[in-house]
DNA sequence: ATGAAAGCGCTAACAA
DNA sequence: TTGTTAGCGCTTTCAT
């Protein structure tokens, strides 16, 4: 910076206003300064930068696992709204674990990160409670923490699976089976809890038999083929699965196919969550689409605006509801969709499917 | 700093050496800073740190976008490296653009970044060659820019479109169909390449209207199935595909079969790439696998180990090799598997499909 | 084994 | 509009 100084006649000083785009310059001196900075190739040093200035434009992003897909949208939403506010993105990763959270934690702090997104693992806060006493603004995304009092913005679990499930009532189907995983954090919960609730509110009993709990992610589809075997060879009469996850449908219809069963005449299928590939599945899959991307939007959104101190006090809780689309999977036609809000009108089934519902028998 | 030197009745300087390990600090002296330091919450400012010591203990990773599979691949696998060796991951993108990944490559120079980790562009490395000048260490994944003399580490993409198109040539296919993209980048160009390689050699003329390009992505389901009705509706008989990359898989198994062709009866199908669901689409896929996250690993390894001034001197160039894994799409039965490379044996039409290679008429 | 002093590259007061 | 002067929080000589 000194050299640039020099080159450019005038004082570190006028520089770094000329550079931090400080209204005090004269618009001549700070194009001479822009111009030797170029010429130079001079970069700023950011490090010493915000030890100077006391804030860094950077943003810290914790997620599980960027390989699953939920995670890695959050982290290219997250980083593109970075980039548009020249804000520079530092990762970490918690595996699902608690040490390795406020690990990821510390170490951003270290960095002094202007800002936190969280991606909490749920089966422990405590490490996080000292975090509130600082100034620090911290969005959590996916799961929410109440107990932390901080801005949150995820999905709403419990109404997708509620009305994905009362879809499949809606169709007459009584039986239905429930391909999920060990409610451990807040999402597997929810989902399980609307799937029961619609059972329960249209007077169908619990049937723990046909719930199979074996899928160990959101992604596991091998886990997923496992359960549906396990849940066929039990036994057990059912004419329709939810999938705690669409992700998982790869699997569910192959332990269907290899078992004779066609989807949907003998067995219908809706799952839960993203899945572009939804559409070009042998059965096209109906599900509750979850605006995942808006989620990382959204968390960015109102991080930046605590950021810039346009935002204080109590927390803002954004739920984004999820939407059903229904396509062949669940017999009842493809391309028609409707909003998957508690409330939402169940649609009649559809005309000829645009899609041939068939399927191949093992 | 200040607070924890007085509470633990030592110099500034004392707790920096303690905290860093340094070994002219007295154990019991070490000991006490270090329960103060635990006490008092105390967390060092890498910043400041890092403008003292001149070097910053981050690692930046420059991809086009964190949504795409193969990248959140490398970014787990970069992620991972860096936890385990203490360093921070910076995060850039490109979305495939020369200008973008300026800038990102500039912004994290700005954070001195003690290394960094570039699947670059292709469309042009001009701004990158200043690059060379410096100290930094650069590791190139995917895509090689030779010009730059950098150590690279990707995948044999001409090989693996070698041997699978072979394969299907050993299987007596002679009309094959490729679906991909304009090759652009050295991905596109080597797999389309090593796919005319393959017939060329096997005395097969090139068949331009048996190429479509219409692929934008390495995932543009969509893409690959209005690219495949194309190819159907042109009327060029052709007996087998071979894809760009295996994710297309769905979109074309899609169209195939809204035009009533089976796979692989009517037509085999073979990809390329990772592509977790080949096993469980309709009609598991014969692809050639790639070992995708080894190439985050390596590429970590490669890069700490110049930061670390282990390696110094010329580039190294780590590709690694496909491997081709046989399943019912290509008609030659499943669960079989051999090296990718160049000469390959070629595998004679194993027993019967473990799963059913059916496949449902449209 | 420990302390004192200088300075990393920058920003932010304050003067001029 | 510009230059001068202090630090930001730490590491690193150099002394002790």
């Amino acid at each position: 910076m000194a050299d640039v100084a020099r080159a450019a006649g005038c004082s570190l000083n006028t520089v770094s206003r000329a550079l931090n785009g400080k209204p005090d310059v004269s618009a001549e001196t700070r194009a001479r300064v822009l111009e030797v900075v170029e010429r130079l190739g001079y970069i700023p040093h950011a490090n010493a930068r915000s030890l100077a200035a006391g804030r860094s434009r950077t943003v810290g992003l914790v997620i599980a696992d960027a390989v699953v897909p939920v995670y890695a949208t959050i982290i290219g939403a997250v980083q593109e709204a970075c980039d548009r506010r020249g804000y520079t993105l530092l990762l970490g990763n918690t595996q699902e674990d608690v040490a390795r959270e406020d690990r990821a934690v510390r170490v951003l702090r270290e960095h002094m990160v202007a800002g936190l997104i969280l991606a909490p693992v749920q089966t422990g806060y405590e490490h996080l409670l000292p975090l509130r006493a600082l100034e620090l603004p911290v969005v959590l995304v996916v799961r929410d923490v109440a107990a932390l009092g901080w801005d949150y913005v995820g999905i709403d679990n419990a109404s997708g699976a509620y009305a994905a499930t009362k879809h499949l009532i809606g169709l007459g189907h009584r039986r239905i089976g429930y391909v999920g995983a060990v409610p451990r954090g807040s999402t597997a919960q929810d989902r399980q809890a609307g799937f029961r609730r619609a059972l329960k509110e249209h007077g169908i009993a619990p049937q723990a038999a046909l719930e199979t709990l074996g899928v160990r992610s959101i992604a596991d589809v091998a886990g997923a083929y496992a359960a549906t075997n396990r849940l066929l060879e039990s036994g057990e009469r059912m004419s329709a699965l939810f999938l705690y996850s669409s992700q998982l449908a790869p699997g569910v219809y192959r332990a269907l196919r290899e078992a004779g069963r066609r989807v949907p005449e003998d067995v219908a299928v809706v799952g839960q969550g993203e899945f572009p590939l939804a559409p070009y599945l042998e059965v096209p899959l109906t599900h509750v689409h979850h605006p995942v991307r808006d989620v990382g939007i959204r968390a960015a959104d109102l991080l930046f605006r605590r950021i810039q101190g346009e935002r204080r006090g109590s927390p803002e809780k954004v739920i984004l509801p999820g939407e059903l689309v229904v396509a062949a999977s669940c017999g009842a036609g493809p391309g028609v969709s409707a909003p998957a809000g508690g409330g939402a009108e169940l649609l009649a089934p559809a005309g000829a499917p645009a899609l041939e519902a068939t399927s191949a028998a093992g």
